[in-house]
DNA sequence: AATGAATGAGGTTTCATTCAT
DNA sequence: CATGAATGAAACCTCATTCAT
């Protein structure tokens, strides 16, 4: 959805104006920001953003699909219905939290497609996207199955859904402060360590054998 | 937060201003909602709004405290550490898919805490709101187990913070149409029943279900 | 198609915001007219004109409106079915001459309505203006005729179109450079005259004779 | 008023640029006309329009003059002092309407040039324009009265005055939207031909009938 | 000479908040 | 206390013009 000017600019200028998007669409959140201060940041003319792209709606969405399929390559890149199932999680939560402490703010743009007003954006991203780990997941169960490497008689949709609810809450939800408040009354203990990633890692690892457990056969 | 002025107002102009402002912020988000609107949907002066409120942060700071008061005299109201636990959470899911099905503005406002640029509210709302499921759960589970109600040497932080997870992804977060889109990756061959809440009761039903088989002794 | 805001402002503000509009919607255009510089010709600020108007184009019909009805009361007033055609048709050029001198900022306006860009505001404002005088003189033309009062066998609607544009083109149109350039054309010895209005009136006062001589029986 | 870059273009190009520029301006005003949306209608780079032309008010006067001149030359052209005034007239309607056909975008620049803010363009392209054709006229009117050809103790100036004003309110303004609901005005029984020019060819064939009746001796 | 990306001033419109009545 | 007009700071977007390639 850039026009062509876009396409066609130096690598660098393209990641620079992505990623000013990127960290200003994050913090502020899209009616907040502003394109004037998102020029500035990536070091280019306000005019020259809309030689980039037509609206702001459309920076808002490009930016999100740019940055969601990076999530996706990363985290859900390797997933194959012939795979085993147990690997898979694991790395799944594990990339997942490693792009979420390096990318917080492509996930918070995730994350803002649950807010009010968003709709739009919601629809013209979330089915593709949202289809792909559930497709592949869902696929990944019913050959594991299959092959009777996990529990017989699993309800395959369901437990899709759960896996991923998990890694929504335990891997993306955390990079918003609402979420971290949510964690930390459910473990008040590490509220010192509001920044360490050490909870959230056991956290992780934690859920990781959880579901293990709850898929071996 | 509200000014006296708007405590010593009439019960039904309270409403119709909490309502309208619900409304209107739950659909149009914080920022892109207009004062001047709310005050003609709940048929008051715009200059009003500012004798009940010091400021639209306030007003919607007001507006989410009294919601989720609500939603949480609802839902988690009869919680107490020596009931019984199987019981409290059917009760849970469907008085919190009732409250949702008739209230689903309020829930949205909820769902919006997590988005950018909402820290500020997320601060002031969530810690409080968020403790009091946690504490109370994690206290009933901690007397259950004592009791030998439930599976014993079960982590009691994390089976808590899971339950929660369900109950938000099942319960609360599909008045949103990203969570909508998201249901619907997983079960697609209810496209056709977007408003049908058969779906989602079903869904309700079989959590509620495994959350039994996985806590019972 | 003001707002109600607008009625009910004091006369005198009214006044100065429709006063500056005209003026500048005048001299500069539609297009290079600037909202702010009208709000601040009116001593009010640009915010409160979009109090007053849903947009820059309704206050730019409003103004019009406005305007080409005192020119229409001032010029046209008085114009009767039974009245004498030939005072009337004296009376019309009189009148509109001394309104083109005092008002000539809207009879710019009136102007501008035939320029590229232009034709919604033609066509919301048009049919019923030219109409008004069209039907007026039509009507009185015929009854003249019945009456004997003027040459037989006259192409009304043609003899109305035909003094309109006369009208038009010595009454009105002057108050653009461009007429008054053509003018300079065909009496160029008047050159130095260019802000004397004897010209002016001696012109009309010979098609006013000639209308007479062309009409009378 | 190009540079010599332009004269030195392929005619074709030259035509091209000519023609978006003529179709754009008349369309949508000199104002909201853009200059990238002619380049891109030419077929030629937004720069290259810039190195034709030093700024789009030269290419406004430039495009105008072209088009006037094309204009003078198929109506005016022929007209000379000892021609018979009477094919003259009727040669200049008939040519005029072939042209206002043919090029209405042509005409309507002209039309623009009486609007606010146009000033600056008709004291450019009026002068010499109105000129050609007053001089011209008032020199044949003034040797056909010599000769004996017209009505004798006419007014010169202001006969060609009106002359021209029936072609300009005849032939010309009804290119524009606002003309043609003066039209309807006048003859309102046309109105569903709106895009019929039978009844633009039968008043002008009837004005000019008017114009001879009122010549002849 | 041709291209089209870059620029930034400028323009319309919105809206939280204030304040006089 | 209610009202709603007034305010002006932003914010999105446009576009004439320049300039490096």
């Amino acid at each position: 959805m850039p026009k062509d000017t876009f396409i066609q600019l130096p690598q660098d200028k393209q990641v620079r104006v992505l990623g000013a998007a990127t960290q200003i669409f994050a913090s502020a959140g899209f009616d907040r920001a502003d394109v004037a201060r998102i020029a500035q940041a990536a070091g280019v003319a306000k005019g020259s953003i809309y030689n980039y792209f037509e609206t702001k709606d459309d920076l808002y969405l490009y930016v999100c699909q740019v940055g969601l399929k990076a999530f996706r390559d990363q985290v859900y890149g390797t997933m194959e219905p012939g795979g085993d199932i147990f690997l898979m999680v694991a790395h799944m939560f594990q990339a997942g939290a490693r792009f979420a402490k390096e990318n917080p703010d492509t996930v918070r743009l995730y994350l803002n497609l649950s807010s009010a007003g968003m709709d739009r954006f919601a629809e013209a991203i979330a089915p593709e996207m949202e289809s792909f780990f559930a497709d592949r997941f869902k696929a990944l169960l019913g050959e594991s199955a299959r092959r009777g490497l996990i529990r017989p008689g699993i309800d395959v949709s369901m437990t899709a859904f759960l896996i991923n609810n998990l890694f929504m809450t335990l891997v993306v939800a955390p990079v918003s402060r609402h979420h971290r408040i949510r964690l930390r009354a459910y473990w008040p203990e590490e509220e010192k360590a509001m920044d360490d990633d050490r909870g959230d890692d056991d956290r992780i690892r934690r859920a990781v054998g959880l579901i293990h457990n709850f898929l071996k056969p």
